[in-house]
RNA sequence: GGGUUCGUAGCUCAGCGGAUAGAGCGUCUGUCUCCGGAACAGAAGGUCGAGGGUUCGAAUCCCUUCGAGCCCA
């Protein structure tokens, strides 16, 4: 039985006794709702498979003290089918302990939903637009973005395991003074100069303005010769050169990024370009409906958004007075367009943030209620807070422009996918992280990753052993599942449906990566004190040997079967958090 | 100065209203006649930053305070 199932019965049960009057003076109206009834996991098993603290919510209602309105629960709890023993214990814990075969039931129903186990449909029909990384294509992706590429994809495959649609995005900035200073960087670099003092620095710079100058060269262009303006100050001017260098570099980024993603294993549906809010028009016309609410306003020769309206704590300008659109001015049209697009328009729209962002959440409010929607909602805001890169146990400051970034090749060079996918999808993103780089280097095995993937190997051997020895999943009798060992195990199998749902509903991937350690950890230990092939399959026993090492056919076909609906389960939480499944390591 | 996120074992982090606060790494002691030792068993290590409050019950919720990161002035 299933502590869903669990719950449902307890409510049932409670309702029943007040019902017919037998718990004080409860109404059975104040009995709470079954997904508000918590059926938790004791952690120690002399407290039975599952408790509830039911009891003890409600003996003040009821008028009892908790311990009796615990007793007359665990009478009635008692009777039902599947149910071994019910005690009252401390403040008022009712204590359930299943039936072994009612237990290992959960290693039936994994085996039969196969990769659909733990998959619910509560989200059902909710269409979420997930936005991360969303780096500019000045440069690689820095270990910030990297922990956002692990946690938004790990989020979405989540996510649409709870049944929601999910579209991944990434926003390109490829419009304004971000992309005006690279170019400006890569032309400096193209001609041997000291890059300007607010562009960027690094490696990287000159790679490209060399792949830029050898792209135009194949298409017959001497790039450097192209018209050029240097102002007074010594500042790369707007010019034909420029311009030249920005249309090809950017691409070439673009697809630079898009490539790291692509072996990071993370697929975005749609590379959104914010260029392409201008060229369409869309910002124009966002403008002009926030205009219609009354919702702009001119002033200084500037126009502003009136978002203090919505409870921004200052009004933001959108056109400046040079007639160039500020930064907001995308994002209002951006919005829009995820709401509203032809293609799989969304109802929440999920944006992940660096922690150096947070303060543009109150603009970003500001834009979801000025268009009648719901802040929090329709619009919702992640912080992601900071990851800091050690060395010799300092933390390095990581700057773009100063050229010294771990970036997200890096990372993967240095310990691969998998590792790197699953520490930085284990840790709350709410918190920020030091990951040492020495330690990164040099003891890669220490990440618990491996523990996890070990354990799924570990299965799969153990189904190649079985094989050979012929063993008969058909004659597998779960009620043998019986020992301490196997009760860990089978009640760790329950709580995976329990952990998807919470990962979903809180948006925590690194709950499901707990909750994996957690299981490889009981399999671990049952690995090691019972066997599934008998030790002695000629019969009689090994010396010393009970049924713990020497198991029955129909007991050892119970543990296969046990064996393989954790190998199951092992494979659905790691493919949610995007790390393989290794058949040998 | 204002906002915001956060202080849990030597280190990196879980737990976020339940019973004796957990894991990995590190330290120490053990376990292969046995499905793979990337494992298992055990030991040491904590006033959950501090102080109040809420209640049957607080690391968890509220207030105050100290300290840190980030953003804005």
């Amino acid at each position: 039985m299933s502590p869903q199932a669990l719950a449902e019965l307890i409510y049932s049960t409670t309702r029943e006794l007040a019902e017919a009057g037998r718990l004080g003076s409860l109404d059975a109206d104040a009995v709470p709702p079954v997904e508000n009834l918590a059926v938790m996991r004791p952690k120690d098993r002399a407290h039975g498979d599952w408790s509830s603290n039911l009891a003890m919510q409600l003996a003040k209602k009821a008028g009892m003290n908790p311990r009796q309105l615990g007793q007359s629960l665990a009478d009635a709890l008692a009777q039902a089918d599947g149910i071994g023993r019910v005690d009252v214990a401390g403040p008022g814990f009712i204590n359930i302990t299943l039936d072994s075969a009612s237990a290992a039931a959960v290693v039936d129903t994994v085996l039969d939903r196969g990769g659909d186990f733990g998959s619910n449909g509560h989200l059902e029909g909710r269409t979420l637009n997930l936005e991360f990384v969303s780096a500019n294509p000045t440069g690689p992706i820095h270990i910030g973005g990297t922990r956002w590429a692990a946690v938004g994809d790990s989020m979405a495959r989540i996510l649409t395991a709870n049944g929601a649609k999910v579209v991944r995005e990434y926003y390109f900035n490829d419009h304004g003074a971000q992309i005006d200073r690279f170019a400006r960087s890569l032309v400096a670099a193209a001609h041997g100069e000291p890059v300007p003092a607010d562009g960027y620095k690094g490696a990287y710079i000159d790679e490209i303005a060399q792949a830029v100058i050898a792209q135009a060269r194949g298409e017959g262009i001497d790039i450097l010769s192209l018209p050029r303006v240097v102002d007074e100050d010594g500042a790369e001017g707007d010019s034909e050169q420029r311009e030249a260098f920005r249309r090809r570099a950017v691409p070439m980024m673009f697809a630079e990024i898009q490539k790291s993603m692509k072996d990071f294993r993370v697929d975005f549906d749609v590379w959104f370009h914010e260029n392409s809010l201008y060229e369409s028009g869309q910002v124009a016309r966002a403008i002009d409906e926030l205009r219609a609410k009354g919702d702009i306003f001119e002033k200084d020769g500037a126009t502003w958004f009136q978002s203090t309206k919505y409870g921004d704590d200052k009004d933001r300008v959108v056109i400046k007075s040079n007639g160039e659109a500020a930064y907001v001015a995308g994002d209002i049209a951006y919005y829009l367009n995820k709401r509203r697009r032809a293609k799989d328009p969304c109802d929440e729209a999920i944006y992940m943030l660096g922690a150096d962002h947070h303060g543009y959440i109150g603009r970003m409010m500001a834009i979801c209620a000025a268009f009648g929607d719901k802040p929090g909602v329709n619009m919702q805001i992640l912080i992601g807070q900071m990851v800091n890169v050690l060395k010799d146990g300092k933390a390095v400051r990581m700057s773009k422009r100063a050229g010294n970034v771990v970036t997200i090749d890096d990372l993967v060079e240095a310990i691969g996918v998998d590792a790197a996918r699953y520490s930085l999808a284990r840790t709350d993103y709410n918190q920020s992280v030091d990951i040492d780089l020495d330690l990164l280097a040099s003891h890669t095995n220490e990440n618990p990753v491996y523990y996890v993937q070990y354990a799924y190997a570990r299965s799969r051997n153990v189904d190649r052993n079985a094989a050979e020895a012929g063993i008969d999943k058909a004659l597998a009798d779960l009620a043998l599942l019986d020992t301490q060992a196997d009760n860990e195990v089978v009640g760790t199998l329950a709580l995976y449906p329990g952990v998807v749902e919470t990962a979903g509903d809180q948006k925590a991937p690194h709950r499901v990566a707990h909750y994996l350690e957690q299981l490889a950890g009981v399999y671990h230990r049952w690995y090691n004190q019972e066997r599934v092939v008998p030790l002695n399959p000629e019969g009689g026993q090994a010396p010393g040997a009970g049924e713990d090492k020497n198991p029955g056919p129909s007991r050892a076909a119970a543990r296969l079967k046990l064996n393989d609906a954790v190998q199951q389960v092992l494979a659905n939480g790691l493919d949610l958090l995007g790390v393989q499944a290794p058949d040998r390591m």
